[in-house]
DNA sequence: CGACTGGTTGACGAGGGTCAAGGACCGTGG
DNA sequence: CCACGGTCCTTGACCCTCGTCAACCAGTCG
């Protein structure tokens, strides 16, 4: 676990200076730096010092890149649990919003991987980067190979398992959010929503909430 | 460095059986032990048990993944010096083959991770595994978000970069492994290749010999 | 009630995939 | 030395999936 690096600094907060909402709590635990983020919230953004990682308490965290101009890439969504901020060389290489209002705990980043670094605290930061990265490569398939309705199903199955395999969703995200994680447009994303209902996949209880009918088929839709 | 984990067994070679051209060489060295694999070789596959980590020696390896109806994603190239093969729970994910005849070191995996493992090993391990985790993040973007003739551009600037910034590559894969690390077909990129030609950004000295005229322009191209 | 944000649906077009033919380059063997 | 076969590459014609543009609808908040 990584309760175990505590800091005694503030975290600086000019980055959230420009939001309107500025983040409601910075509170001090002996596990990290309790802090909030509004919705859309920007918790660090792509150029700047990495100072800390994260991880989130309750909320959503959708993680992305930018084009010059402005095509947009999220890597990944970060529920409760999850950890996300890590860099090698000190500077985040992507940016990390709140897509809900969002409570994390932000550890110091520096030292982690310093001469005084615990072994089990660098092999769990080697697990969880594995794990991204597996992740991040079975992405890659999905953008590389798939069409629009197998990453639509594939984004649901992923959100079914990472719910406890519920078959009822609450999605935190906009079309918009789920369309940048998928390479398609909001348009596209919205026509397959309706294509799986008319397949007798799913039932859209409301845009967000999602009832999957039968999440065998469903797998086996998503190549 | 990853040279003190030396090995004394035999790596398994139930793989390569199938294989009309076995490796032709198992050598060990307190470095690890020395395999070669012939052009398209297959160093693992898929869902095989991951019992050993490789390090590229000379020649090139692809690691890939495939759709169940034989749609390919190839996550990446690795050169000498690269590092593949790392898994959490020691099974492969991915399969690797050579792209051209290569010669590898293989270090045991098993006990890698286990509790002798010293800290600067692991810290190794980290530091590739986020390189590697940066590189794939990179590449959802390239996938998820660029055309054709970005994704051609952005290909030729990695490859030049990772030669030294030379500006004429010998690319030492053809065009339908080009075409699945872009997520394209070959002859999409084929075409790419005639376009770049015509913009004046390259010459073809041959299919595999390519010269970059102006490495800058090509970068603002890539996007 | 009106404004705003987010979602759906339709019409249309473009970028890239598919299918097919042919060319370039290679090692092998007559 | 040249013919042959195989692999790789290029180019053309056509088509389909998904992006673009636009209108409209639904839910929410003041």
């Amino acid at each position: 676990m990584l309760t175990e690096v505590a800091t005694a600094e503030t975290p600086r907060t000019h980055v959230h200076a420009l939001f309107p909402e500025s983040p409601k709590t910075h509170e001090r635990s002996p596990a990290g730096v309790s802090m909030s983020f509004p919705r859309n919230g920007e918790i660090f953004a792509e150029g700047e010092t990495a100072g800390y990682v994260y991880k989130v308490v309750s909320g959503v965290v959708r993680v992305s890149k930018l084009l010059p101009d402005g095509r947009r890439q999220i890597s990944a969504f970060h529920l409760p649990g999850d950890m996300f901020g890590f860099e090698i060389d000190e500077v985040h290489h992507d940016s990390a919003e709140a897509v809900v209002p969002v409570k994390v705990v932000a550890f110091r980043w520096q030292g982690l991987l310093g001469a005084g670094a615990s072994a089990n605290l660098v092999r769990e930061l080697l697990t969880r980067t594995m794990i991204g990265l597996r992740h991040t490569q079975d992405h890659l398939l999905l953008l590389g190979r798939k069409n629009a309705l197998e990453r639509l199903a594939a984004f649901l199955l992923e959100m079914a398992d990472r719910s406890g395999s519920a078959d009822v969703l609450d999605l935190a995200m906009p079309r918009h959010d789920i369309a940048d994680y998928l390479g398609l447009t909001l348009e596209t994303v919205s026509r397959m929503f309706a294509e799986l209902k008319e397949m007798g996949r799913i039932r859209l209880e409301s845009a967000r909430r999602v009832h999957v009918l039968d999440m065998d088929k469903l797998r086996a839709m998503a190549a």
